[in-house]
Formats: C-alpha cells, sequence, structure tokens
DNA sequence: GCAAAAGTGTTTTCAATACACCCATGG
DNA sequence: CCATGGGTGTATTGAAAACACTTTTGC
C-alpha cells in the first residue's frame, strides 16, 4: 500500500477567497502574481500542501503568511481537479472562505510589505490567473448560503454597526434588494443583535443607529 | 515549480457513498475489505487518484470497478485530510454521494462476484473501517440538506412509486416524522410529479396510487 | 428650509401546521 | 366484517411581502 507507483502522486493546494467588510462593502483579498505564467494577473491566495499538515493547517499558514493575519474563520468549500488549471503541473486545489471584520485588517495590512495584496468589491473583480475566477464564484455562492441559513455575518461585523450596512453587504451578497422594514423587523426579531445606544454621526442625512452582535450565536434560517 | 521536493507528494483518493431505496428504505453500498488494515470491516468504495484523472472521472471508475454501475449521478461532498486517517501512508480523501434507482441496481447486481459488498440501511450500519464512518455521517448530512432543497430524490425513484414510500425516504433522511396530509398536498402542489393512474396492488390494505416524477427538474425549496 | 438617509406600522398574502374522518383492499 | 394502510378537507397560525409617511441630521 505505501509502495504505490508516481502515477499516484499528486500535488495538492488550498486557495482561499478571505472576505470582509469595508466601507459597508464586501470585498476580497487578491494577491498580484509576480511570475510567470499569469504574471501581473490577480490570483487568490494559498500554498501547496506538504505531506505532514492537514488542508485547514495549511490554508491557517498560507493566510498568515501572505496577509499576516492571524485567528481567521475559515470553512471549506470545494475540491478542483481538472488536470489542466494549472499549465506547469498537474495541481488539486480546495478553496476555503475566510472571514475577517475590517477593524482586525486595518491593523494588519500593512505589515506585508514585500507582497502586493488589494482588497476588491466582489461586484468589481480584477481579471484572475489560472481557473481562480471560477474558484471565487464558487466561494461566493457558498457564503450566499451560509448566509442564508446562518449568522455567519457576525464574524465580518465589528462591535459597531448600523441595520443600513448589514443591509447593503446582505443584499450584495443574494444580489437582489431587500426592503428596509422589512429586513430590519426580521434582523432585530431574531434577538441576535443589541443597540448599542451610539449613533453613526457625521454623514449626510439622518444618522443610523450602531448596533452590535450578542455573544452568543444561535444558527437559524434567516432567509 | 514543477520540482517540487518529495515532501510535496501526497496521494488523493475518491470515497462514495451510492445511495439507493430498497423496499422503501434508504441504503448504502459498502463494501467488504479483504486485508488488512480493518479486514473484514466494511467500508466505503473507491480508489486512490492517479494523476492524469479528476476526482469525478476517478470516482465514477471505482463505482463501474467495484459495483457493475455506469452513469451514478454524483455530487462533491467534502475533503478529509487528517495526517492519520489511514494508518499505513497519509492520504487525503474527497467523498462524494452518489444516487441509483433501486430498478437499475437489481440488473447490475449479480455482475461482480468477486467483491462482496452490501447494502445496508443508514439506520442499521455496520462497523466502518478507516474514518469512513464519520465520512458516511457527513455524506448523509449533505443529502439532507440537498434533499431539502432539491428534488434530487427523483434520481433515487423508478417510474413508478408511491407517495407513501417516498414520504418514508424522507423521513429516514430528515430524522423525523411528517404529516401525511401535509406531505401530500406539498408535493402534488410542486408539480413534479404526475399520476400514473396504476395501483399498488398486493399489500395489506387500501392501494396507493403509483406516481412517476415529471421529466422537467425544476430546482425548488422543497422544505 | 431643503436634501439625504434613517426610522416606523399596518395590511395582505401565502405557506406551514394541526387535526379527524372515510375509503379500498385482503383475509 | 374487520384489520390495515391510503386518501381527503378545513381551520388556524405565523412568517413574508407590499406599501407611505415621518424624523433627524448637515449644509
Amino acid at each position: 500500500m505505501s509502495s504505490l507507483g508516481k502515477e499516484y502522486n499528486n500535488h495538492v493546494e488550498t486557495l482561499i477567497s478571505i472576505f470582509t467588510i469595508d466601507k459597508g462593502t464586501l470585498q476580497v483579498l487578491l494577491l498580484r502574481k509576480k511570475s510567470e505564467p499569469y504574471k501581473g494577473y490577480w490570483i487568490l491566495p494559498g500554498n501547496i500542501l506538504k505531506n505532514n499538515e492537514t488542508l485547514e493547517d495549511n490554508v491557517t499558514d498560507a493566510v498568515y503568511d501572505k496577509t499576516g493575519l492571524l485567528n481567521v474563520y475559515i470553512e471549506q468549500c470545494y475540491t478542483f481537479s481538472n488536470i489542466d488549471r494549472d499549465p506547469d503541473n498537474r495541481v488539486i486545489a480546495t478553496s476555503f472562505i475566510g472571514l475577517v471584520d475590517s477593524t482586525t485588517v486595518e491593523i494588519k495590512r500593512e505589515e506585508r510589505k514585500n507582497i502586493e495584496t488589494a482588497w476588491f468589491s466582489i461586484d468589481e473583480l480584477p481579471k484572475l490567473g489560472y481557473d481562480h475566477e471560477n474558484i471565487l464564484k464558487r466561494d461566493i455562492e457558498y457564503l450566499k448560503k451560509k448566509i442564508i441559513n446562518s449568522n455567519i455575518l457576525k464574524i465580518l461585523f465589528p462591535s459597531d454597526f448600523t441595520l443600513p450596512e448589514l443591509q447593503h453587504v446582505y443584499e450584495q451578497i443574494l444580489g437582489k434588494e431587500l426592503d428596509r422594514r422589512n429586513f430590519r423587523k426580521k434582523f432585530i426579531g431574531l434577538d441576535l443583535i443589541e443597540d448599542t445606544f451610539e449613533k453613526n454621526i457625521g454623514f449626510n442625512g439622518r444618522p443610523a443607529k450602531l448596533y452590535r452582535f450578542k455573544d452568543d450565536i444561535k444558527e437559524i434560517n434567516l432567509f
């Protein structure tokens, strides 16, 4: 069993779509590729898997190495195994989603000067290398299913956020507009968030109330 | 890039939970292991991945080799990468679910005399080798989510089935009882099935009407 | 005082649930 | 005629959807 031929050796990599909310918009972290193939294209962070680590360990390390972020919430999404998805090698890719709240991101953003990274709104993605556009789309679909059936977005939001901000992110991920009154009614009725009694001053129009997620997480069907 | 060290070589396998309905009960196909480790235990069918095939091709071949079944409907479920899930080697496993209708199964069942296979009700599973119990449970959870959000069970049912049979399988997978009247109302209202005007004679009690799934598949939230 | 965005309540509609009686067959 | 399982209708409940006006701030 342990003497399998060379044709059974495979390379496996992890790839991760790290999402955050910045200025009320859902963004994904991409790296700029500095060598051929796909030089100059943007790609998802990730790493080749060693044979003494799990996929989850590997992707956690990759996130730290390439972004400086620790304690990123991750979930496995899908495994891609097309023969020619990498022109040089046969590499199988297992994709993950990662979620970080924007306040954490601000702190860590400056730490990796040697790697070119950028956040992109999921509505305005650049040209991606390899099959990463396809993979990212699937990761977004996965996220969409998750937010319908759980309050996973809690992870993305710092302690103070407004309901219009929260609603905007739901609309972005679900790809449709939601009624403001019904959204408030529903979310407040779910008993997941609480009023901070602060207000979001300094913007146009009436200031929005600031909320925070409660500590206890209940998994509920939201939509 | 193509000269990665040995530590980046990994073995990958596929594993599949093939489900069918037999005598109105959801069953899964298992193989009996004939050599150590886990000799005599039951395991999920699957195969080691070669570096010139996709996971989907590999699992399709595995299904044919080990069961004689062709054209099995498959979906990828999850990838398992614990270091010690196989005591001999480090092997990463990608699990799939497969669905076959019971009439097809009957025809092919006799073709593989050299491999010991058996169907087990998902309520009465034997002792499984490796981490296959864990994987099978996850596959069943995946199936559960699928049948809530789609009419995937269409694949499991031959042209003639009764609503009580269909209901029984839903109850088995969901793990709870459903009201007969509401189940009928809902399923008939979904416009997915049609009356064959035949009856299921020869059993106790009033004969049940036989239905068939319509050809056009609409993906709808069912429960 | 006006533009801009936030906050609020009511009505309608539809799906989910709960529930009890009659029907067709085999023995 | 009786045991067994299949088939049917109605009333209630609760969530989702549709919808328009008022409030608070910055300028």
